[in-house]
DNA sequence: TATTAATATAAGAATATGTCAATATGTATC
DNA sequence: GATACATATTGACATATTCTTATATTAATA
């Protein structure tokens, strides 16, 4: 637990914690997540599928959730596969979606 | 777990968990969670005494709080207590927060 | 009823975020 | 090497969020 007598330490992680929650905090992320639970791994053009936005969104929220360290991808010819790398995430949200 | 079979109700669900985690997100919004968890309740000073930011700063981040129906306040004389009501939110806080 | 203490609200500026259209990149195939 | 396909990047714009300063409200007390 937090401990509240290291201010500068609470600080760092509480700011850390909002972070995670930040990127999580977004419709179409929080769907391409819920999606690879459900499928382990998928490439753009399905996420796009089962989302409604166009190509270029996608990709950024991807880019988002990459460079957050929430998901890896590797190439397969000209597809690119996504899985979710961050238990604590995945672990939030399969929790949240589950009731 | 959400059904994706059923795009409008999926969409609506992920919508609504999005709002929740964006007003989780915030560092300030965190540490007045996390001091709710230990503490019950609390008044609007002891919030500011254990954060460090102005006054006003404070109440918006409660009012915000409030209004998402995470926290409800009661008042007592000139000093108003707060306390978490959303068992969702608490939840999730708490596991984050005891890692 | 004037004053003080605790808290809330409002207005504005600065910054961050999300979306779209256009374009670029990388890979496969002919 | 030209073309097509899948995906990424860029730039422009609209909207949302956060903070700060100033002011308002509410309740207690002298």
């Amino acid at each position: 637990m937090v401990d509240f007598n290291n201010k500068e330490e609470t600080k760092k992680i509480l700011a850390q914690k909002a972070e995670m929650f930040k990127i999580i905090a977004n419709p179409v992320r929080l769907c391409i997540l819920a999606m690879l639970i459900k499928e382990k791994s998928s490439n753009v053009s399905d996420i796009q599928g089962c989302i409604d936005v166009p190509q270029p969104t996608v990709s950024q929220h991807l880019a988002k959730l990459k460079a957050a360290n929430i998901l890896s991808s590797e190439r397969n010819g000209t597809e690119i596969i996504y899985r979710i790398v961050n238990k604590e995430v995945k672990h939030i949200v399969e929790e949240i979606l589950e009731q």
